[in-house]
DNA sequence: GTTTAATCGAGACGGTACGTCTCGTCTTCCT
DNA sequence: AGGAAGACGAGACGTACCGTCTCGATTAAAC
């Protein structure tokens, strides 16, 4: 899974100096890397501009704010989530959990995203970028995920769309939500045993939405 | 519910001039009403202070910054949360959904919850203090929830306890992660639908941990 | 040369804990050697209280403020000058010279002049004090040296008792303005060789006023 | 009599926006009005950056503290001082006299050159400032008023070059601080009486150093 | 090969909030 | 009543970042 990053709306105008693309990935990588060492709050503008090589200005020139940087930057990690097939449904979900995990113990993930979705509860237009670069991104892993337990025969095909449509946004928000919920509210490790566990309980559930 | 809150090591030094109890509660209250009006990252500790008609000084004297603030004074909002016996285990589990979620549309308490949230990625003492001011007293209303389900003979009684507490924190990330998710990270609506759908889903789930 | 220190008007109620007499020497102690160390800007009303093992209530009991506080710290040490009879009018005057020079090589002395000085600039009630604290007993000085080199038949008796006092403010501002120009404002050492020069400067000045 | 007024080490650096030179007067015309109408105990940082209409930060970015603005600030004043040839050194002196006593007769000059100078006595930094930007000045006044006399013939050349260095601070501190001490110290005016009675004692005392 | 125009770095700018400090007062308990 | 302890309202301190701005110096496409 790959993307552009392109930030701001980029005058295209023909005449005078090109932005250089080696500052954009600079700036990414050093925000990342200040995010990792200081955290959210204590990442600076100016430190990330220092660290990247550049000027303030030229970050500015890309991205309006702190954390519309931050979600970009970001954004890349939850790209590295696949959905190997397993065998299984249960195998599917049981690694889904792991590696969203294992995602959310790097500092400069779990981090960014509270951070970022902190942030977008007063801010309209955060909250529509969160949703493109990272949420719908997610969503596909479960239809993916459905699609090929449907095609194993261990899922039935659901007649009405919408339906389809409610049943697959309800079990990416338990997937997600319990995930991210033990590790960094209830601040708890998510282990073998519980995805196992929270695999189960998720399974036996999906049964009951058929009726 | 209700619970004595005190912040900072307070020197039990009996003598000097005691801390103003009324303060403290001014304090609180104009810290919920700023986060409203201004949200998280507008939030500062002069404005605090100035709506409590207090002098600055006596902010810092009791809390360190405004993390710990904050969560002292969003806790209590989560005291509010309490679970009516509604007559079967379903019926309670929606109420709780229903009643959590509304909790969470208030703008304060989804502000505040999530930047406390992500503050303390990064800050091992508010954590704990998250801990025992939100989670501990939310984790309550599953046990409760249970042992009323066990009373009607809906659940059965868990004979191991270590897999009994195991299997309340699974339930609790659950419910937790998957209202907080639906609202501050999808950011969609809890209604009635959804709060039946996720509750079938449960409760079919609940079975599979028994064996 | 001694007098009681007695700040404020001393409330002359019979009952009640009398002040303790330990205290004030405490206090004015302690002021002086926090001069030493800070200086006037760094020296804070808390620290002397600490110092002195008091309460800084103790303190605004019996002083408004820090100005009046080090006037009456440091005036003591003003106290210390003397006028031993050297056998000359000019033995005498470059006596007085070096001994109140040692006097403002002291820190806590010189220190505390200027800035009680400079304070007074804004303030009626502080300028009063340190005439009668300061000024008016080096003033005794000159009139003393007078007097005696008038008896030695150094110096002519004056007729006119106006012109007397105008002269012997004049020679006093002459003196005492010379040296602590020197050392304060200009930054150079008041040695035996500059003592020298300025008296037989000054005495040949004095010449001049008898006409 | 003009001389730029260059506060803090300036990076000479090429790059980078240069500083404004309108906030630098800005800034000194400021600090003195503040300092006329509250003293120099009230005056504050944020208050000259306000009636400069300027940042808080600009004026950190070129003094360092108080002090050091405030001897830039007043210095200028002190350029005023002028030795217009008055026919004779009787008269030229008395002028000058009379001049410096004018001066400190305008509140902004006695309250910033006491405090600065009771600043100084901690600050050797300062002192040195104080020196070049004040002091140094006057002393040229001096030479200046020697060498018109001497070529009046109203004194003898000096033969040795030290001694003549040596009888120019002295009669430098003679003057400054009789002036300095009789207006601040004594509080009692500089009129045509005094200024008369002093030049008197004075040239009189003058006679003595040829010897 | 100029011109042209947007980029770059550097760093000063007006702001705002921070968290600390000291002030002088007030309140409580203890002697 | 006096004193110590220490909290209180007030407000300045000096620092750190913010996001904007002015610079002179590149840099490439358009002429």
């Amino acid at each position: 899974m790959c993307r552009p990053t392109s930030p701001k709306p980029v005058r295209t105008g023909r005449t005078g100096r090109p932005r250089s693309a080696e500052a954009d990935s600079a700036i990414l990588d050093a925000t990342r890397a200040a995010l990792v060492e200081l955290g959210w709050s204590k990442l600076t503008m100016g430190d990330v501009a220092t660290r990247a090589g550049v000027a303030k200005t030229t970050l500015y020139r890309r991205w309006t704010n702190k954390s519309e940087l931050v979600v970009d930057a970001v954004a890349v990690l939850f790209d590295e989530l696949e959905l190997p097939d397993l065998g299984s449904l249960e195998a599917d979900v049981r690694g889904v959990v792991l590696q969203f995990a294992a995602l959310l113990e790097r500092p400069e993930a779990r981090t960014a995203l509270m951070a970022v979705v902190a942030e977008s509860t007063r801010d309209e237009a955060l909250r529509g970028r969160i949703r493109t670069a990272i949420v719908e991104r997610q969503k596909l892993l479960v239809l993916e995920g459905r699609a090929r337990a449907q095609a194993r025969g261990e899922l039935p095909y659901e007649a009405d769309e919408e339906t389809a449509a409610r049943n697959a946004d309800l079990i990416f928000d338990v997937i997600a939500g319990a995930v991210v919920h033990r590790l960094l509210v209830s601040a708890e490790p998510v282990d073998e045993t519980w995805a196992a566990g929270f695999t189960r309980l998720l399974l036996s559930g999906l049964a009951s939405l058929q009726n």
